[in-house]
RNA sequence: GGCCCCGUGGUGCAACGGUUAGCACGCGGCCCUUUCAAGGCCGAAAUACGGGUUCGAUUCCCGUCGGGGCUACCA
């Protein structure tokens, strides 16, 4: 679309997250796009820590951000760079800036432009409906120092316009007017040094040139701001980078996701049990598809297939539902082997994971894990309602209870179904189905009336795999014993 | 308020001047069946609205409405 798009033999790619919260779903779908697109391409993605308002700035954030990152399998070629290790490399911008008269420095005090839809309420009310585009006397050398530090503000040049191409939404222009001189270096906090913190706009231009960055992948958000990045660029004498913005990912009201849509970061997914691939594989095709109709690809066609001409610029609303079908898709479709792993993980942290399956048993459990995976949805299925697969303490479900050990007559008739499945000279599929059969046969019931009753009894719920089935992976003894164990129960509350 | 962006079923995406507007999730029904899933089949459901341009608009233009973003010494 854009020819500018020129891409290098190697194109590089970051990722910037701040640390004041978690990795979010749509900060996970950036660093996706940014990573699909550097793998695509053979490039570089590169990690950068935004941690330049110490105000707001929760160091102890950044472990969560790179593990889900890492949970994600989207691995950084280089960095974790931080910002705040790299004050010198702005100051030395800004002073550069200074120097050249691109940026000017400003003494108004900073709550005079507090406010906006921030703070509606400043200055009565009707401050944000006149609130006009910041330029102040200091612009043109009229403020007087005073006591206030001053602040390094950008000079924007009038009586032209800027413009820029980005990839996803096509050509930007904005006329000059409209970009207010925005705030370079804040105000001097600590009574010893002259000039203060970089804002964003500054050290994201100044760490995007220093990093060589080629494209710039980010959200929509910035789409707006990116005028002034471009005006920055030029000030500094660096080339202008290409820009790709994304579109947002909403709640399901349509609004920016936040916390009052429940969950929103990658770690809370991690927590309830999604597969990394599914879970990136929905991403992918939020805002993105590979111009057909395909939905599940796994991660190799995603990276194959992926371009930022094909973004989407229309926002896209964070369905729960799909990722859930996903995570089954994956949970169903992958290679046995593949998810076992994550089965393991899961059995561990309700401990109730065996050294032995990992060993002489691993055939048991990676068919026991195939028998079950196309009845789970999360990985937490496993050791949840499958748990009696795994373990020999599991509870018997009220509901399963009520709905299947109703008949009076099962005690007696699950006594003799023990003995005839203790004394079978074979223990297989057909072998359990006709000694049920017979039973069933012999009692004048139907078989379902045992299957049903049996099942609960052999695994505590009234969901599992065929019953036979079952009853060979869980093996004689303990189909036998858990038969016995159950009787006394039936009928009992 | 100002500036900018977006607008296909409830949701995620296709159709990039000519299709009976396609796929998927979700929803409803049927089949399968030993429970529940998975799977198969069928169904309801959309081009926000109004003007243009054109032989012909989902597609191009304008307006309205709706949504979103920016308008911070946050990022």
């Amino acid at each position: 679309m854009t020819s500018s798009t020129t891409i290098g033999s190697s194109p590089r790619l970051r990722f910037a997250p701040s640390p004041t919260g978690y990795l979010h779903v749509g900060g996970a779908r950036t660093a996706l796009f940014n990573w699909l697109f550097a793998k695509h391409h053979g490039g570089t993605f590169v990690l950068r820590v935004e941690d330049t308002d110490t105000e707001r700035n929760r160091p102890e954030l950044v472990d969560g951000i790179l593990e889900s990152l890492q949970w994600l399998g989207l691995n950084w070629d280089e960095g974790p760079v931080f910002q705040s290790q790299r004050m010198n490399l702005y100051r030395a911008a800004a002073e550069k800036l200074l120097a050249s008269g691109a940026a000017y420095l400003c003494y108004c005090p900073p709550e005079k432009y507090a406010g906006g839809d921030a703070a509606p309420e400043a200055e009565g009310g009707a401050a944000h409906s006149v609130r006009r585009v910041t330029r102040c006397g200091c612009r043109d050398g009229k403020s007087s120092p005073g006591d206030q530090k001053p602040a390094v503000r950008f000079r924007v040049p009038l009586g032209t316009t800027t413009a820029f191409d980005d990839i996803v939404f096509g050509k930007n222009a904005v006329a000059n007017e409209e970009i207010e001189d925005f705030v370079l270096l804040r105000s001097a906090k600590e009574p010893g040094s002259d000039l203060g913190l970089p804002t964003y706009q500054l050290g994201a231009v100044v760490d995007d040139i220093e990093m060589r960055i080629t494209h710039v992948v980010r959200g929509a958000d910035h789409l707006s701001n990116t005028p002034k990045q471009v005006l920055l660029y030029r000030a500094l004498g660096a080339e202008v980078p290409a820009f790709a913005h994304l579109p947002l990912i909403l709640g399901p009201d349509r609004t920016r996701m936040s916390k009052r849509h429940g969950a929103t970061s990658v770690a809370s997914y991690q927590d309830e049990g999604f597969l990394p691939e599914a879970f990136r594989n929905f991403l992918a095709l939020m805002g993105w598809s590979s111009g057909d109709d395909s939905e599940f690809m796994r991660t190799d066609e995603l990276i194959r297939r992926f371009s930022l001409e094909a973004v989407s610029r229309t926002n896209a609303v964070f369905d729960r539902a799909k990722l859930e079908w996903y995570n089954t898709q994956y949970l169903q479709k992958l290679p046995v082997e593949e998810i076992l792993p994550a089965v393991r993980a899961e059995l561990e942290r309700a401990r109730i994971w065996r050294a032995e399956w990992a060993g002489a048993e691993r055939d048991w459990f990676a068919h026991t894990v195939d028998m079950l995976r196309p009845r789970t949805r999360l990985l937490p299925d496993f050791s949840h309602w499958a748990r009696a697969f795994f373990s020999d303490s599991f509870d018997y479900d009220q509901q399963a209870r009520e709905k299947f050990w109703k008949d009076e007559r099962l005690p007696a008739m699950l006594g003799k179904l023990a003995d005839s499945l203790a004394a079978l000279p074979e223990w297989n599929h057909d072998a359990c189905d006709h000694a049920l059969r017979a039973i069933a046969e012999a009692e004048g019931v139907k078989a379902g009336l045992l299957i049903n009753a049996t099942r609960v009894a052999i695994v505590g719920q009234a969901v599992a795999p065929p019953l036979f089935d079952t009853m060979v992976t869980l093996g004689r003894e303990r189909v036998v014993g858990r038969l016995r164990r159950a009787i006394p129960m039936i009928g009992s509350k």
